[in-house]
DNA sequence: CGACATGGTTCGACGGTACAACCAGATGGT
DNA sequence: ACCATCTGGTTGTACCGTCGAACCATGTCG
């Protein structure tokens, strides 16, 4: 168990993923995270169309790393709760286009608030000199799970 | 670098976050993440109880933050696999104390060893100098959770 | 034009969690 | 001793969130 820091022990980086994800909540279904009646999982279709403007459903799929069918469900939801259009695709019979209504610009612009929110005040209880570490961290981190 | 020691963007750790669950998979209900056939819920209590050998029922609760009743259901399924007894709490006539069977800590055993092998090429995936800044920025940000 | 690929939808299944109602054993005050 | 209350567990119900497979419609390529 040595720890120089080019052969650290898988175990240690295990205990500290798991702590952060119990800690964070993620292994609950994390109703409304934010304050907002909204499931997580339309909170974050939400958010990639409110950035986009217009998306390709198979493109959100691939966004979020979620099956077709998982995401058919999805935008159902959303349209039925009016936030979402479904337009089909000018260039391609088959596709379907997402836009947000202008309900659901108001719905995204909410969440968004909220998570900033959130977020400002996660931020907050980082020590300050540590924060860039983290944010660095987690990008480096993410690098390597998609590998 | 400098300039956002208290003023960093609340969205730039929003964004990190967010890309890290997307890529780690966390989102979506991570059937047998190591290559064991068994459900994440289920690692996890195993887990807890191989590191302690014997734990009541509440205490896993507490540990993995989750609801008596979802740890009862829980528990169900692993003596219905045969890996976990229920035995009454010497102290307390209410309680009840778990213990992995023998084929229990086999299949912890097996477990440990998948996971630490899919950690391990985690790890790897990761520039060794970063590995020691990784590792201290998770627990920073697991502890800034906690507040 | 036919074989295959691609985007979507629907169906059925399962994992995972919470809340509420309920029971039984523990606790503490009077 | 007694009753009110707390606490650990179980069960029922409901919901979120995902997947794979079957299916249809459209595009694409030889």
């Amino acid at each position: 168990m040595s720890e120089d820091g080019g052969a650290a022990d898988p175990a240690l980086l295990q205990d500290a993923l798991r702590g952060f994800v119990r800690a964070f909540g993620l292994h609950q279904p994390e109703s409304t995270p934010c304050g907002q009646a909204i499931p997580v999982s339309e909170a974050h279709a939400l958010g990639e169309l409110a950035q986009e403007g217009e998306l390709r459903q198979v493109e959100l799929a691939r966004r979020l790393r979620l099956q077709k069918s998982t995401v058919s469900r999805l935008v159902g939801q959303l349209t039925a709760r009016g936030w979402v259009e479904r337009a089909p695709a000018p260039d391609d019979g088959r596709g379907v286009v997402l836009r947000l209504t202008s309900s659901g610009q108001k719905a995204a612009h909410n969440l968004a608030d909220a998570r900033r929110e959130k977020f400002s005040r996660l931020l907050d209880a980082i020590p300050p000199h540590e924060r860039e570490g983290v944010l660095h961290a987690l990008g480096v981190l993410t690098e390597a799970l998609d590998e």
